[in-house]
DNA sequence: TAGATTGTTAATCGATTAACAATC
DNA sequence: TAGATTGTTAATCGATTAACAATC
């Protein structure tokens, strides 16, 4: 189905389709061309039109694509069909934060333990799951077989877990530690977040345009 | 000090180099080359040097660059000396997780009001700071001149109050609602967050991973 | 001085945009 | 059929990499 290999431009811009996919379809919308829908999205139709065709032809030819269908074959290609175990390591703020805040479900995840160190926190519950404590981990792995795990512990945890963690059959991290996860096994994809990294941008961005006020003067 | 503009790929890696010259200079290295930074990086050297140029010639030919003085001049470029005034509208689990878990301070923000609509959150105190009614934003930017805002609210709070917050005088916005704030003002600065793209992403480059195994069968 | 490494220019690569024949 | 819009090839643009003279 997959030609080849899709560059990692095209894959970042596959979510963003999706959700304005989405709300084309609640908004009723049957069909639309690229060039609406690149509009809409602040793209060029070539481009969407390129992107697409990186997975096959979804659209027909004086007519434009179907929203509806269109939507479902995006999902297929993100793979939201076959949802994934998922273990949660660390339970601090940002930890209950984001199993509070996402819907795993419907993004292909299904979150099925919470791991913390911290005496507190074992035993309570998150989104009707217990926080386990971590030593209860490695066996945890060995019955359930998760597959993912999203890490939102320290720095130098997240570096030594992350091993371990393979060994027992991850496949995917989302990490939100401090530091670049940058696992050299082969089959391990790891999507990190760094949101002490998109503040900064924002800075940045405010920083320089200070500077261009300050250059008008 | 900015030589025209720097492109968004470059500006996007800064706070990385940021936080690799942070821990070189805790480390104690004194003067690295942009070779070894790209080792460690996995960046190239030719990248390095031509990304620093944009904004200054840093190094020293036969030497390379001073860890410590390279750090505090990207922390310059980035702005974060002078703290601005921000407030988080949204006090529910996300805005709770952001607010204790970012050190705004070192980032160039000072975080002074937080606001939520929500009777039962009113008046309890996070990270310091007492979460006002939404009722008062207004009068406390009338008062205070808050120039930042993080948006940890639903979509379509996001939408109406955003041109409100642009009337009251914010000029940069940390979006995490589920919607792509495009504000057309002159002079207004957006970083998105979607949380959700990037667990999609990591959901794609699994799917991704169990086809080529597939394919390999 | 000799060795190392930068700053910078030129070459390459990849991604975006434009153009247009195919076709619904 | 005529009009619209795709899929796809070619052209352009920008970003990354390579090369090397300048120089510490």
């Amino acid at each position: 189905m997959a030609k080849g290999s899709v560059s990692a431009s095209v894959i970042r811009r596959l979510p963003r389709y999706y959700r304005f996919l989405r709300e084309l379809s609640e908004a009723g919308t049957v069909r639309i061309s690229s060039g609406d829908l690149a509009r809409k999205m602040g793209l060029t139709a070539s481009q969407i039109r390129q992107d697409l065709n990186c997975f096959g032809g979804f659209g027909q030819q004086g007519y434009g694509y179907n929203v509806k269908s269109l939507y479902e074959e995006i999902g297929r290609i993100m793979g939201l069909g076959t949802p994934r175990k998922t273990i949660l390591i660390g339970a601090g703020n940002l930890g209950r934060a984001i199993t509070q805040h996402m819907d795993f479900a419907s993004r292909g995840f299904d979150l099925t333990g919470i791991f913390d160190c911290n005496p507190e926190l074992i035993g309570r519950q998150i989104a009707g799951i217990t926080i386990q404590n971590s030593t209860a981990l490695y066996d945890f792995c060995v019955r359930n077989h998760p597959t993912v795990a999203i890490l939102c512990i320290p720095k130098e945890a997240a570096i030594k877990l992350s091993r371990d963690l393979v060994a027992l059959g991850i496949k995917g991290f989302w990490n939100f530690s401090h530091y670049d996860l940058l696992l050299d096994y082969e089959g391990i994809v790891v999507e990190n977040v760094h949101l002490g990294d998109s503040l900064s941008i924002l800075c940045y961005q405010l920083a320089e345009m200070d500077r261009e006020n300050n250059d008008k003067k």
